[in-house]
DNA sequence: AGATGTGAATGAGTTCACAGCT
DNA sequence: AGCTGTGAACTCATTCACATCT
């Protein structure tokens, strides 16, 4: 029986980001009653790669059936509990302008595993705004709405020039990981993983791949 | 003299992203009043790979000076013109609800090569709402508003069982590319280039990196 | 038979190291 | 000397192909 130690380290981003989706398409199939499903099928109906699947399975563990193919709700579960999805994380939102209003009502809604608890900004303005369920906090109460909420990972939705100051804030205030939507650079303390979200850069790479204008396009075919 | 063709296909997303990497560092040092800059300096300064800055920029072309190092200028214009953000790129956001809302007014600040200049949505009581400089207008005027505004690139920003639908209309009202953050696979025409933007996976990501909470983490050392 | 799990083969991406120019 | 531009070496990721199990 070759169990695999399945060390945190050792799982690339890619594989990563392929189990997320892999979660997705057997809920898809679940909720369509589907039990049970073959690395074949599973490719040919979400565009994936078979042999990928059973590779990126197999560095955890063999939940899969010879000659069968994988249970599909022990499989989520497996999957669940590998992303750390089965249980619950709250999320609390610094910055509640736009982007940040938009993404507390956003985020929360992924099988429950992510609630968003709270928001904090430091306008007066939108302090005591009620948003998604929860009332917007200043941001000079951060310690103790991140203490009472339990809050486990933070939201960065400030301007750049405000990021690194307010991950500090939500490092000192006790959250485990940061998300940073704004479009810079934070330099992280180690022991709380920082991800950058950046959403212009697929802008950007969008545009590269955009068919050149011919000189009178607008004749449309 | 090695001019280097580069067909668009040619180029990794990868190589891509950190072209837009490099564009915005090199913007800082520009607003620094910094005129020069080693692929060295370049990766010291922001975290990067002087070799890999070197073999990405060589794809294009040699607009280094040996012995030397790069022009920040010029370079930042070659990048520009390189990524197409030499040309303004009209916008067009589908679904202006908080998530749609929020884009409409961050994703326009680019050094002006993207400019959101519209907005739709399916629901009445959104349309003729003023949002970030334009007025929101309904879905079923989204070709007319396409062809007046210009826009080129639509932004997908609906509940995910709209997005096929949407893309769709997008397609048929001429935008030449889109990016959706719809939470769904969206099946794409080849004319007309799709980016996916999942959210929520960058959630998903962080909290398996978060460090396993101990039985009592309150005492905060 | 039919699908998993996995080494082996291939391919992609990154780093190294240095020739060649300033 | 110093740094670019680039082939070669290396590492990482994906795909193939098949032994193994149901």
């Amino acid at each position: 029986m070759p169990a695999k130690p399945p060390l945190h380290t050792d799982v690339s981003t890619l594989t990563l980001n392929r189990l997320c989706l892999y979660l997705r398409s057997l809920r898809r199939l679940q909720a369509d009653g589907v039990t049970r499903v073959s690395s074949q099928d599973l490719a040919r109906r979400f565009n994936l790669s078979a042999a990928q699947i059973r590779k990126d399975l197999a560095q955890f563990g063999a939940f899969g059936i010879r000659g069968v193919g994988y249970d599909v709700i022990p499989l989520i579960a497996r999957l669940d509990s590998i992303l750390r999805l089965d249980r619950r994380h709250p999320v609390i939102v610094v910055g509640m302008g736009n982007l940040g209003s938009a993404l507390a009502c956003y985020l929360g809604f992924n099988h429950g595993s992510f609630e968003v608890v709270a928001g904090v900004d430091n306008d007066p303005e939108r302090v005591g705004r009620e948003v998604g369920g929860f009332k917007v906090e200043h941001t000079d109460h951060l310690e103790r709405v991140v203490r009472e909420t339990g809050a486990e990972i933070g939201v960065l939705a400030v301007p750049a020039h405000a990021a690194q100051q307010n991950y500090d804030l939500l490092v000192a205030a006790g959250v485990r990981g940061v998300l940073n939507f704004a479009p810079t650079r934070v330099q992280p303390v180690p022991a709380v993983p920082l991800k950058d979200v950046d959403l212009r850069i697929h802008l950007e790479e969008l545009a590269y791949f955009l068919p050149p204008s011919g000189p009178e396009a607008a004749t449309g075919g």
